[in-house]
DNA sequence: ACTATCACG
DNA sequence: ACGTACGTGATAGTC
């Protein structure tokens, strides 16, 4: 029947029953024309030769119960047979079925096929020649989200055809999808794992699978689809041309389903696409030296899958590898071309530099972060939001364009989008070149953009590349002394409760403690009891599993997201390559993803422990050095308060002294307490202080949270009264300022709701502190890193958290390294107290510190 | 996708 | 009367 050609026929089958329930969710009243457009679709797109739609034969015992959706399902039929459309059912075969078998013989019949569908079951259709299509909400509203055999792998870690075991045991409450695919790999399958119940280490797991072993393979027949219906797809369910074009004439509804349909604005924006060796020569010696050039190479999996290069309004080009034009050519020129114009603005320099390999200095541009300066509450700095921002111009997103697909992938699929996306890179890029700079400069920031911000992207791409070591076994040792430790405490927890549960479900937790076991003062929250830490630490006296669980909730904090979540990041050259972010924070800091290497553990002694593993290469020594107290001397500095300097210039332990000023005793006589509480109050003064918070903090009243205030704001009236001008200076200006100009809008100002405010004035009195500290970081920063390479020496920094720089230092560099870092950190500005830094040699971070 | 929790400065 | 300390990111559970 497919005929004997040597491209495979394309097949694609649309599960009627799940989609229109999918449709009906959303839009109950037209589901079946949702469904219909989704069709015209495909078709318009010319991506099918073969079509049906299938639907059970009974709906009677099925989902379909609700009468609505029994007709919307009765017009889908109605609407695909007026369409030409196939439908398919057969008696006693529900849709998935027919889905299934249908599969089976178009695949060995050399088809390839498309399904689409809500029915997570049919993922164990996917093979080589087989794709499923399942709908879900994107952000631009319905999107489908495509499995290929890889895409299944990914996901679960399994092969297609296991993953019925995985929908059979997530049905059974307390198995998660993780769990489950765990148990699959391990076991295979269902029968297997029941076979071998008694090897299932968790105890709690074993719990659930006897206890719902019935349910759990009654849902397995259930999964299991069967592929042996007699139906069979022949020519009278292809579709032709002529078809296709009578579909799309037919007067409908308009389309709304996801994809295409930005394709107008093309008109007075032309991209350019070269695929041609000879006319790229042509467009590259076009970049002079006297050039401005807009930039952006598309980076897949390390290589060049598009380079967009925009050198005019009307000369803008999307230029991909094909033929001779190959992706490392692209490469090089990329780079000839970034060296040698005059001017360059790309969207995100740090991204591009494994390319431009430019150097510090450079003319080159960065709009993303111009705009994170303009504005850091932004959670987006790609080509749309800067056009929208300060182009003044609305053009399709990236996911409009393409949806979640790879770009090479929609370059593919999906040409037209995809070359227009790419156009669009450069073109905002050359379009900000002109227009952020001028923006900068009247907001008194091109000296923070040129002298810290730009620089800053060379330095942390430096640290990027630069990556740490992790001893791969000793971080491995480490989560299996864990999973012991855990183990013992999961048991001791359910003998204390006398029952079985999940300890990681705060709900199921409370539930245990405040319901079953009634132990008084159960905090709601929105959702139920609350059992973070500080509240269970004031039941821990009267009721000892408390501690038990603290104890659990500690070590399996330690073995998710540090042992087991760094291990997957350690890469083969045995480092983690993390990614520091600078357009994130709302204050300048940078922030670290993939792994977030700023909240390695460090205050409890266990913890503490995993930087052991964190080691320099053969060779070398680890050289940490971190600012003693800096947000408190920037607070000395910008306030101007005699009485704080003094205190700095003095100083050994300021929180002591500021005990001593504040309580009127002698330094030498200041207690414990004393200091811990004076040490609480600097700390709020630096969040923006409040009663509230401070009593939290202290567990005191809030009345003495705020004579303590009281006292200080005495001690140092100029605190006071700089605190106060900030936040005046806010309501003002409707931003908060740094110490370097740098701006933090603070819209919470200007709101009408009590609690909004007083944050926004927290906020006022916060960011111009924290800011003025990482702008001080960021400074000792470049320094350090071009200092280190001004030298010639190969020590490399590593690491930066917030006030401290960890330095991969060579044995012989060591005391260069030591000076030079310190020297640089402690001049990086120059204020009213002097800046003290206190650095450490070790064998591992553990030891540096 | 959202919430709760907890790791860091 | 209101009811939070400032700034982050990762994980697990729940819906």
């Amino acid at each position: 029947m497919m005929g004997e050609q040597m491209n495979r026929k394309r097949i694609v089958l649309i599960d009627g029953n799940s989609m229109i329930a999918n449709a009906f969710y959303g839009m109950p009243s037209n589901a079946a024309d949702a469904v219909i457009r989704l069709i015209k679709g495909i078709l318009e797109r010319r991506e099918a030769d073969y079509l049906a739609i299938t639907f059970s034969a009974e709906d009677g015992g099925g989902t379909l119960t609700e009468k609505a959706l029994l007709q919307q399902k009765e017009r889908l039929k109605e609407l695909s047979d007026s369409l030409s459309i196939s439908v398919l059912s057969e008696k006693g075969y529900e849709s998935a079925e027919l889905l299934a078998s249908l599969a089976k013989s178009c695949e060995t019949e050399g088809g390839d096929i498309q399904i689409i569908s809500e029915d997570k079951r049919l993922l164990q259709l996917v093979r080589d020649h087989v794709t499923v299509h399942i709908p879900s909400m994107g952000e631009e509203g319905l999107v489908l989200k495509s499995y290929s055999p890889a895409d299944i792998e990914g996901e679960f870690g399994l092969e297609p055809v296991k993953l019925k075991g995985v929908f059979s045991l997530t049905k059974a409450n307390g198995i998660g999808e993780k769990t489950a695919c765990q148990l699959i790999k391990q076991y295979e399958s269902i029968k297997n794992l029941f076979d071998h119940l008694e090897e299932v280490e968790s105890l709690r797991i074993k719990e659930i699978l006897k206890a719902t072993e019935k349910e759990i393979k009654e849902e397995e027949k259930r999964n299991t689809l069967r592929d042996d219906c007699s139906l069979r797809l022949d020519d009278s369910n292809s579709i032709s041309e002529a078809e296709i074009r009578q579909i799309m004439d037919m007067d409908f509804v308009p389309a709304d389903f996801p994809d295409e349909e930005n394709q107008e604005s093309l008109e007075d924006f032309p991209v350019h696409l070269v695929t041609d060796f000879s006319e790229a020569e042509t467009i590259f010696s076009k970049c002079l030296p006297d050039s401005r050039l807009g930039l952006h190479l598309v980076i897949e999996d390390k290589a060049i899958t598009a380079l967009s290069l925009c050198l005019g309004q009307a000369q803008c080009y999307c230029i991909i590898p094909q033929g001779f034009l190959t992706s490392e050519y692209l490469a090089g020129k990329a780079e000839e071309i970034s060296k040698k114009a005059g001017h360059v603005t790309v969207l995100d320099l740090k991204s591009q530099l494994p390319f431009l390999k430019l150097e510090a200095g450079s003319p080159v541009f960065d709009a993303g972060v111009a705009a994170y300066l303009l504005n850091p509450l932004k959670d987006s700095y790609a080509y749309y939001d800067l056009a929208a921002d300060y182009l003044d111009m609305t053009i399709p997103s990236r996911a409009d364009l393409i949806g979640k697909s790879s770009i090479g992938r929609a370059l593919e699929e999906k040409r037209d989008a995809a070359v227009s996306c790419i156009g669009y890179m450069s073109y905002v890029a050359y379009r900000c070149g002109e227009v952020l700079p001028e923006e900068l400069k009247k907001n008194g920031m091109d000296t923070l953009f040129y002298e810290i911000e730009l620089p800053l992207i060379y330095s942390l791409y430096s640290m990027e590349s630069a990556g740490i070591k992790v001893e791969r076994d000793r971080l491995k040792e480490y989560g299996d002394r864990l999973k012991v430790r855990i183990m013992e405490l999961e048991q001791k927890i359910y003998e204390e409760t006398g029952e079985t549960f999940n300890i990681n479900s705060p709900k199921q937790l409370g539930e245990i403690l405040f319901d079953h076991m009634k132990i008084p003062g159960g905090k709601k929250t929105k959702t139920g009891y609350s059992t973070a830490a500080d509240v269970l630490e004031k039941l821990a006296p009267d009721y000892p599993v408390v501690n038990l669980i603290l104890d659990y909730r500690q070590l399996t904090k330690l073995k998710s997201t540090y042992a087991d979540g760094l291990a997957a990041y350690i890469g083969p050259d045995e480092r983690i390559h993390g990614t520091f972010n600078q357009t994130i924070t709302a204050t300048g800091r940078i922030s670290s993803t993939e792994p977030n290497l700023q909240n390695i553990p460090v205050r409890m002694e266990l913890g503490r422990e995993i930087r052991k593993v964190f080691v320099p290469k053969e060779g070398c020594v680890f050289v940490d050095a971190d600012y003693s107290q800096i947000e408190l001397r920037v607070l000395a500095h910008m306030s101007g308060d005699q009485r704080l300097i003094n205190a700095y210039k003095q100083a050994e332990d300021i929180h002591a002294i500021t005990a001593s000023e504040v309580f009127h005793v002698p330094l030498n006589e200041v207690t414990s307490l004393q200091r811990r509480n004076a040490k609480a109050v600097n700390f709020g003064i630096v969040y923006g202080i409040s009663s509230f918070g401070l009593s939290e903090g202290l567990s005191i009243t809030r009345k003495e949270a705020s004579e303590y205030i009281e006292k200080y704001f005495e001690t140092y009236p100029g605190v006071k009264k700089f605190l106060d001008g900030l936040v005046a200076e806010a309501k003002e200006k409707g931003y908060a300022v740094s110490m370097f100009g740098r701006r933090r809008p603070v819209p919470e100002l200007k709101s009408s709701n009590f609690m909004q405010r007083n944050f926004g004035e927290r906020v006022a009195m916060n960011s111009p502190i924290q800011g003025t500290a990482a702008d001080i970081m960021k400074i000792a920063m470049i320094r350090v890193d071009q200092a280190l390479k001004k030298q010639g020496l190969k020590s490399r920094i590593v690491l930066q958290i917030h006030d401290e720089l960890l330095i991969e230092t060579y044995r012989d560099e060591l005391e260069q390294v030591k000076e030079l870092l310190t020297e640089e950190m402690k001049h990086a500005a120059d204020l009213l107290v002097s800046l003290e830094v206190e650095a450490n040699v070790g064998e591992s971070w553990f030891d540096a510190k």
